[in-house]
DNA sequence: CTGACTGCAAACGTTTTGCACGGTA
DNA sequence: TACCGTGCAAAACGTTTGCAGTCAG
């Protein structure tokens, strides 16, 4: 709880209770979408508004501790930026899972063979999860 | 013109003008949202309804020839599936532009390291085009 | 105390749907 | 000719906005 209070405290949000809530479910579940933000909290907080998930979600991409992933055939899902990661996703299932890998070689390449100046890559892996398999 | 109609054929997908446009649209294109498809197509073929253009988008989708590529910041855009690649992409401008890029070091690494059985990856890149450097 | 945040309702833009007509095979 | 595709209008979504009341700092 305290983490959260200084998350937002150190990006110079407001801390209110909506907003604790948002940042702890993001981090308790990893990535989640508008839709099960909205529903989970809206459990114990009944008076909870989508308009201020809406309002509150783009504040933190706005402020960048937050971040948008956006997968085929999937609602987007927002998640706390941690350490730098890729994202396995199951294609039976929906889940998505992180997995730390070793980019900078295709990085490397593309800046090389190409004319871009490449900062930031976004690497997504499909297929079937253990359970689906 | 003959190809684009082999290539609906071959998908079981009926020959319509609309179609045609689509495709011809797409291929020339490379990646292209749906409402840059619509105002293009629409300029020479007034008659045509967005409706249209969704319910063809989504057949394709469907039949697995075309694909949607999703992107942070942009809307969705459709290409033409052809060999596998990578895309990157200008933070500045929007452009998209393909690039081949060895991406099986990554998959395998993956595969290894999860318990995940991946059979898709999908890398974006993201910095500044030549152009907006 | 003051400005920012919340909840509500309305507005908006995008995508989907149902239906009558028209065109493809 | 039979069926599928098209265009239109309406409906269904998801997201944003404006506003009045409330709360955090």
């Amino acid at each position: 709880m305290e983490q959260y209070i200084e998350l937002l405290k150190s990006n110079k949000i407001k801390v209110t209770p909506q907003r604790l809530a948002i940042v702890e479910l993001m981090d308790v579940h990893g990535h989640i979408s508008v839709r099960d933000i909205f529903a989970h909290i809206k459990a114990n907080f009944p008076s909870l508004s989508l308009a201020t998930v809406y309002k509150n979600i783009n504040a933190m991409v706005e402020s960048s501790f937050i971040k948008e992933l956006k997968i085929v055939g999937q609602d987007a899902k927002y998640e706390l930026i941690k350490e730098e990661h890729s994202h396995m996703i199951c294609k039976n299932c929906g889940k998505v899972d992180d997995i730390i890998l070793e980019t900078n070689a295709i990085v490397t390449s593309a800046s090389e063979i190409s004319n871009y100046n490449i900062d930031e890559s976004s690497v997504q892996l499909l297929g079937l999860c253990p359970d689906c398999q």
